[in-house]
Formats: structure tokens, C-alpha cells, sequence
DNA sequence: CTGAAAGCGCTAACAC
DNA sequence: GTGTTAGCGCTTTCAG
């Protein structure tokens, strides 16, 4: 049963004070024998430490809190993996919470992490920190992740910019030759660096006179790539490949080309993030790999050592994604 | 800046008594002019209640735990959503724990859900709960979602049995009528309730003279899946359909069918919960629609009911699933 | 190595 | 309406 016993019920069992059980339960040193009996009187009363009070006096919970703007992206849920194997193995729990991508939710949760005093934050912040709206820190180790805060604190990212351009280049080398992009809401920065590479290599191949005439931004969900790539394929010239910016606008895009009636390698598709749960080939795609568990990983190592007190400067730590082009090319004419 | 600031640095700047700072950020009554003051006051030096501070006084958290086996499974993360909007909604803060079907974690975490004095649980429960090691309730509400408990607290099921049944149904009327069965571990409840459904029919049919050789039992992701199909289609006569028993395994099923060229509707496929981001048309597979989110908003409004002291006797809903049979039946001979 | 005692910041009686 | 005060259960000096 719950939170019932205290110390003090266990003191007076044990015959012994209320600070001699508190330190068997921190690890300070206490004979064996009064160990023995405070145990016993424990495990007989079935006690459970209070954990208010002890952040409460501590001012330092077990807790690791992993705030992300969309539990439902399995992007998210692999590096909260990554995240809660770590956290784990360094004996915190991890507490997660969706901000939906709303700036409100997000410092609701920024404030909750700071007032429960928890140990740290790993933090993939919102898009939209309008001007004087800054991320408010809460005062404790902060980890960034995904994207960037504008703020000086630790962070672990992976390169937008070159993602884009691998992808697209991917493409290029598939014998595709008119590689269209399709990306998340113009006001994130994974969206827009990731339209930024892909623009790069376009504009160096000199691709298209317009290339933003063959850019869409849209939601980084499943209807976005729905709407982009249905746009797309309604325009004057259609393309004939796409760099979908996400993981699930890429199966959007798939979807509305299977519906069309025209797959990979038919009409090129590269995906930045893997895809999940596909049931089509993933040889068909090119995939760029996310290391998502790894950033969850490197994050919360970070955090764990800024816990313990690393007094290092602020770090920022770019993980490399990894490329793997589709394995058959584009059969012959566009 | 985090939680520095106290009620009594507030009351001493708006001239009032802590108790008052208290009081106006509790809603209690207090005149105008110094709820004024107070609120200026903690503007002021950017007061946040401490919380752990409250919970301490208070043995009432605003929080509320929603413990799931599995994060990275779009089924949880749906239904952690409508648990989500609803705690929300009725200001609470859902904090999610991930349990990896181990009930080592699963009671930690329902340790600290009753140490940090959280206002209630949402449970979808490990499956192996070894005779004695019971689970051990936190003392506060709870409610159990997804799979039984055995013990006396509120549930939120769906049905099965009839989920099993009705798979197999839609699949017969389609025309298939060597129909197999891939399901979770026998240990776990849901895939044997599945099971039994699928075989209920298969049995009142006499579909197979030994059912058992097509059934497998295997693990709840999509390598279960993958490992299962691959073992029917090797079996000396082959069946010409499946039921798999979960969303994630019928993906490993359909990708083994690509591979070895059967798709549906040449082999019949039904899954029981929806295929998520999937690429492939819908329509061809028969989907038993599970009402994840619906059972996350279900429970959490059972929870917050007995948060606020709703003394009914405990309860259990089940909610309806809902068939949705292929588009293509089986086209002509097997 | 052990006990006594002072709070952590807040809320809820209890007086006024 | 408002202030005073006594803890919630724990950790942690400080003595011994």
C-alpha cells in the first residue's frame, strides 16, 4: 500500500532515531546491526520513503523530466528511449510530457520540472518562441535537443543543413533530375535548414529556374506531405522525385503517390528520419537515418554529468545521420 | 529563473501576511486591493509556487501517472493522448512512465506515483505478474486500462474475444477459408483472448481439423510478426489468410507477404488495431479498429472522478471496436 | 557512529 | 477577511 509509514514508525520499531533510518536509506554509514533491525523494521511496516519530503528538504528530486513537442512521432518515442535507458541506469525516473508544440504547454511543463525540483530537463523545444516570448529557463541543468533555444545552454543537434543535401544528392545520383522538396511549417528550423540543403544543391545543379516553385511547406504530419505532395503533382511540370523533410510527411507524400499510381522507383523518394512501421520495401526509398535513440542518449549523458555538477562551458554536440540511397536507381526517361 | 522566491519574500513586498499569498494563489477570498498587490508582488520577483512544498502539506499532487508497457507502440501513444486531454482539461499534469512490460518498473514507478503523492494512475498493466508478485496498489485511484489486473479497481477493456472473432469473420466473408492466427505472447492477456476469438470460429467453421498448427504465438512487435508469417507460409499447406493480433505484428506480417510477392488481396490480411502510417491502401486489409484514444479519455475521466471522491463501486467499461472489413474480397480460387 | 533539533515552503486550522 | 502558528516527512548540521 501507499505512502503511510514514516520514518518515525520505523525509528521507533527499530529502536532507534529518525535520522539513524534516514541514513540507512542514503548510504551513510550506520552499523550493521542497527542496519539489520531498521531493515526489518522497514520491510515489516512496509515503508516507502516519501519523496516530497525529501525533494522537498534536498531540493533535488530523482526525476528527469523529457519534454517533446509530439509523443505521437516516433521520431519523439525513439529518443525518449534513448533518454530513459540512460536516465534509468543513472537511477532517475524519467517523466515525460507532450507540449503539442504549444509555447504555453511547454513552459507549463518548464515551470512543473523547476517547482517539483527535478533533476533536469531534456528539453526538444517548440517552434515558435516569438520575440520577446523567450524560453523561460528553469533554473536547472537543461539539455536542448532536436532544435535550437537561442539560449546558451547545452545542446545536442544533428545537421539539418546537410541532411538536405544528402538526401537530394542521393536523388541525383538515382538518375533523378527533378528532385522537388516538401518540408514542415516555415518557422522551424529543422524544416527550414533541411529546405536549405536541399535548396543548395538545387540551385548548384541549377535544377529548376524557380526552385521555390517546387518547395512546399506544410505540417511535419502525415497531411502535410498529403497536401504538399498532391500539390506538387498537380503543377504545370511535376517533378519527378521528392526529399520529404520528415518521417511522417514522408509517408503522407507515399501515400498520396501510391494512390497516383506511381511508386519508388517509379518517382524517386528520399526521406529524411526513417521510415516507421513501413510495410513497402525500404530498399524502394532513400532513407536518411536519424539518430534519434542517439541523441537521447548523448542528452541525457550530458544532463547526467551537468547533475553531478560538470562545470564545463556550454556545449553544443552534432550527431552525424547516415545516408542510405535507394537501391534501385530511376529506369531510364523521367 | 526557477522556483527561488517563497510566499514569504511575496507577503513581505505586498505588505500582507504569507497566509494571504497563500489564499490568492488558491482562489480563497481576499479583498481585492491585496490580491492586487500580491499578484504585483510576485510578478515582481517572478514567484512560482514550490510545489513539492504544497504536495508535502497538501498529500495531493496535480499530477497523474500514466504507466505503459510500451511507449515506441502508436496504440499507447494514442491512448496516451486522450488520457493527456482530458488530465488537461481538468488541470492536471500527465507525466507518463514507460514500463517495457517489466513489472520490476511498473512497481517502481507505482512507488513513486504514491511517494510524489500524485493524485491518481492510469495503469495499462505488465502482462506477467507472477502468482504472488502481485501488483501492489499505490494507495490512491487507479485505474486500469487495456488489460485486467485481478484486482479490485476500475478498468477500461474492450472486447477481445469478439476483436478475435470478428477478424476472422470478415476474412471468411471475403472468401478466404484457411484463415491463421499470429498473436502476442500466451502469457499475455489480450493475445489469448484474440486467439480464442479467431478460434471460436475457425473451430464452429471446422476450418482446420488441428487449429493449433495454425496458430502462433510470438511477441508483440513487429519481428513477432515478421517470425510468425514466416512460419506459416513455410508450413506443409499454407493458410490463405491472417489474423495478426496486434497493430505492430500485422506489420511484420504484410512486410514478409511483400517479400515473398503475396499481398492482400491475394492473401487476406486482418489486423486487429489500426495500421499506423501505413503506405500501402488501407482498404485492402480488413482492420479491426481498436478505440485507443477513446479508452485513454475514458479512464482518465474514471480517474479524475475518483480523484474528487466519487465513492461508486468499482467499475468496469468495455468499449466497442469496430470492424472494418477489406475492400477486395478474395478474388476467386485460393 | 548516533541522537536531538532545526527547518525546506507551503497550507489549514484557529483566532481575531 | 486576515494574521499567527503548527506541522507535512524528511535530511542534515551539530553535539556527543
Amino acid at each position: 500500500m501507499g505512502c503511510v509509514t514514516t520514518i518515525y514508525e520505523v525509528a521507533e520499531r527499530a529502536g532507534v532515531s529518525p535520522a539513524t533510518v534516514s541514513r540507512v536509506f542514503n548510504g551513510s554509514p550506520v552499523s550493521a546491526e542497527k542496519t539489520r533491525h531498521v531493515r526489518k523494521a522497514a520491510a515489516d511496516l512496509n515503508f516507502v520513503p516519501n519523496r516530497t519530503a525529501r525533494t522537498l528538504r534536498r531540493k533535488n528530486s530523482e526525476m528527469i523530466a523529457l519534454i517533446l513537442p509530439d509523443i505521437e512521432n516516433p521520431y519523439f518515442t525513439s529518443m525518449a528511449r534513448g533518454v530513459e535507458d540512460v536516465a534509468q541506469a543513472a537511477g532517475y525516473s524519467l517523466v515525460l510530457c507532450n507540449t503539442d508544440d504549444d509555447p504555453g504547454k511547454e513552459s507549463q511543463y518548464l515551470d512543473i520540472a523547476a517547482s517539483e525540483h527535478m533533476a533536469g530537463v531534456v528539453l526538444a523545444p517548440v517552434a515558435r518562441h516569438a520575440d520577446e516570448q523567450l524560453l523561460e529557463l528553469p533554473g536547472r541543468p537543461l539539455i536542448s535537443v532536436d532544435r535550437t533555444t537561442g539560449l546558451p545552454v547545452d545542446a545536442v543537434m544533428m545537421d539539418n543543413f546537410a541532411a538536405g543535401k544528402d538526401a537530394v544528392t542521393a536523388l541525383y545520383q538515382g538518375g533523378y533530375r527533378r528532385i522537388a522538396c516538401i518540408t514542415g511549417p516555415d518557422d522551424v528550423e529543422t524544416a527550414v535548414e533541411r529546405a536549405r540543403g536541399w535548396k543548395s544543391v538545387v540551385d548548384r545543379r541549377q535544377m529548376f529556374a524557380d526552385p521555390g516553385a517546387f518547395t512546399r511547406f506544410s505540417t511535419f504530419r502525415v497531411d502535410g506531405g498529403r497536401t504538399a505532395m498532391a500539390s506538387l503533382l498537380e503543377s504545370p511540370s511535376p517533378p519527378d522525385a521528392v526529399v520529404a523533410a520528415n518521417n511522417v510527411m514522408s509517408i503522407g507524400a507515399l501515400q498520396v503517390l501510391a494512390e497516383a499510381g506511381m511508386r519508388p522507383p517509379h518517382f524517386g523518394v528520399a526521406t529524411i528520419g526513417d521510415l516507421p512501421f513501413t510495410t513497402i520495401s525500404p530498399k524502394s526509398v532513400t532513407v536518411v537515418h536519424l539518430p534519434a535513440r542517439h541523441m537521447g542518449v548523448t542528452a541525457a549523458q550530458l544532463l547526467i554529468e551537468r547533475i553531478q555538477g560538470d562545470p564545463q562551458p556550454v556545449r553544443t554536440v552534432v550527431l552525424r545521420h547516415e545516408t542510405r540511397p535507394a537501391a534501385y536507381p530511376h529506369p531510364a526517361g523521367a
